[in-house]
DNA sequence: TTGAAAGCGCTAACAT
DNA sequence: ATGTTAGCGCTTTCAA
């Protein structure tokens, strides 16, 4: 068996509730005392037994964190701004991955209200209206990050999605292609349809049409990046500007294009989104969109320490802001 | 107040007992009863409190795992291993950064003990006397995962990274460069040496002798790659051919080569290790030693399992196959 | 400043 | 097949 509080009580010839205090640093307790049991806990190789703490206090300090992939490096970087300010406020997390399926994501919620996460965390892309409810009728305080609900009822952190496709669909227009193509995943979320909205502002603002013919949605990887290139070079006197929807696909889409001779930016441009780590691993260098994921878990953790506090929050939907950064995969402007 | 086991138990008119045993799935219940009780756990919307039955079981169906950086693309990508094992033996996992920081760690491993966790993953370059001291005390059981101590004495997950990087460097030579480059990290860690050690013993079969000059000590990081590659190019009359000690590195000597008007792999080599997905994310495609970071994470879990259901395990320390597959920053041979 | 005692919600003998 | 009853190790009033 392992050395309890009551051993150490019995062993410092005090009460459990007096060591119970000197390990949760109540100022209640004379020096001497504290002394006393600080030796003995010392001693003895006393270690709090955090589960009979979750279970008589009703906090665990643990949040859940829910998360589609972590080996995605886009959610990694989200996940490290989670777990760093965590850390700073004491909790743990535990961390479960979802894969976007549905029927794993419900009962993930479900197992982390089990465990009695003091808080939740949650990312996927479509959240459904059982999503919802599961989630607003929560026990804990819940954030979502880079991930929007349909009602946005539910505190989030994102950018804006909109606003930054269309900056970057913008300055290709600027930079002389009329229609950039847009290569997406064809994936049913609000975040997806913001971009595209997005793109689609500013290609009818120059144009007045899109054409669906240069809207390609494919899947969120490397490889349907590659395929997108293929089928670019495939359309009749195709726009010489690419966005894509993520780095990854724009990566895909650069070697695609340089796999068959093209050149990048010369012959065309090529436009990301997100600005993970990958966009300066390639030649040329990717424009893209800055999405500071890091920051967006970063915010959304300490956003929930406020409501786990029962702070009073201000705004319960944090956009954080954005940036376009020009690299070598455009044209200089 | 949320809804207790005792509840049940009442409305049912059973006693806690039989809901405990419904709950958790005992075969000496009544088919009546089992259907009686389940019907008013529904509707009384019960859900099993986890930290109880932690307290009172002893168990918490909870592994810790403590990682560098689940922002690196290598350990994000042995999480997931991980974590898809943890969850088909229904356990959860609590994640830590520890940024290979010595009091972290050893501050994470203890957390991890309060959080009465039922087994423990740990990876982490540098384990010193502190670090085996405090895991072989541990009052659960420990797996290192692509991680080595140097007593060898806790279980763990490998490839033979001495045998990999041999063969790597042989590759090279073979390939005609008789003394190839290599790029590795300042790091103090075992895997580290043996990697070098496996260099070291292609160079020496092939030459006697080791020339210092052609080893460069730096950063695990892209852009200590780059950095690296205009070092090699100051170098007079310097090897054709590269071996970095991990992909990240390699993709920045490859960018660092070209940036300089070096093509790869016609004007030189270069060898990476790892294969994380950036290896085919690359033009030319990487040629690299395939360490399978998934399954180390997968089979780390399988083992704790094992050692957690008190199974007797054969070997304690599983080395995995690793492989070499030859793309395109090689020449073909 | 310290102690006594009642839980927290559940599991696990032990009875029946 | 079901119920009774101790705890599990700690926090938290309430008293003193």
């Amino acid at each position: 068996m392992n050395v309890t509080i009551y051993d150490v009580a019995r062993e410092a010839n005090v009460s459990m509730a007096t060591v119970s205090r000197v390990v949760n640093g109540n100022p209640n307790v004379k020096p001497a005392t504290r002394k006393k049991v600080l030796n003995t806990i010392e001693r003895l190789g006393y270690r709090p037994n955090a589960v009979a703490r979750g279970l008589a206090s009703k906090k665990t300090t643990t949040v859940g964190v829910i998360i589609p992939d972590i080996s995605s490096i886009f959610f990694s970087e989200l996940a490290r701004g989670i777990d760093d300010i965590a850390t700073m406020y004491k909790y743990n997390i535990i961390l479960s991955n979802s894969d976007q399926n549905k029927e794993k994501e419900l009962r993930l919620i479900n197992t982390m209200f089990e465990k009695q996460v003091d808080g939740l965390i949650y990312m996927g892309a479509t959240i459904g209206e059982d999503h919802v409810q599961q989630l607003k009728t929560s026990p804990v305080p819940v954030a979502l990050a880079a991930t929007i609900d349909a009602t946005e009822t539910i505190p989030s952190v994102n950018i804006d999605y909109e606003q930054a496709a269309y900056e970057a669909t913008s300055l290709l227009i600027e930079n002389g292609t009329k229609h950039p193509i847009y290569v997406t995943g064809a994936e049913d979320s609000v975040v997806n349809e913001r971009k595209y909205a997005g793109y689609v502002k500013a290609i009818k603002e120059a144009n007045k049409e899109v054409n669906e013919e240069y809207v390609i949605k494919t899947e969120f990887s490397y490889e349907s990046g590659v395929d997108a290139a293929s089928k670019i070079l495939n359309i009749t006197d195709h726009p010489k500007a690419v966005f894509a929807a993520t780095d990854e696909i724009a990566l895909g889409v650069i070697h695609g294009l340089q796999d068959n001779g093209i050149n990048v930016p010369e012959d065309m441009e090529v436009f990301g989104f997100d600005n993970t780590r990958l966009a300066t691993m390639v030649r040329p260098t990717l424009s893209t969109v800055v999405q500071p994921m890091y920051d967006i878990g970063a915010v959304a953790m300490r956003l929930l320490t406020k409501f786990m506090n029962k702070e009073t929050v201000e705004d319960q939907n944090v956009v954080l802001p954005h940036q376009i950064v020009k690299r070598n995969s455009t044209k200089q402007s």
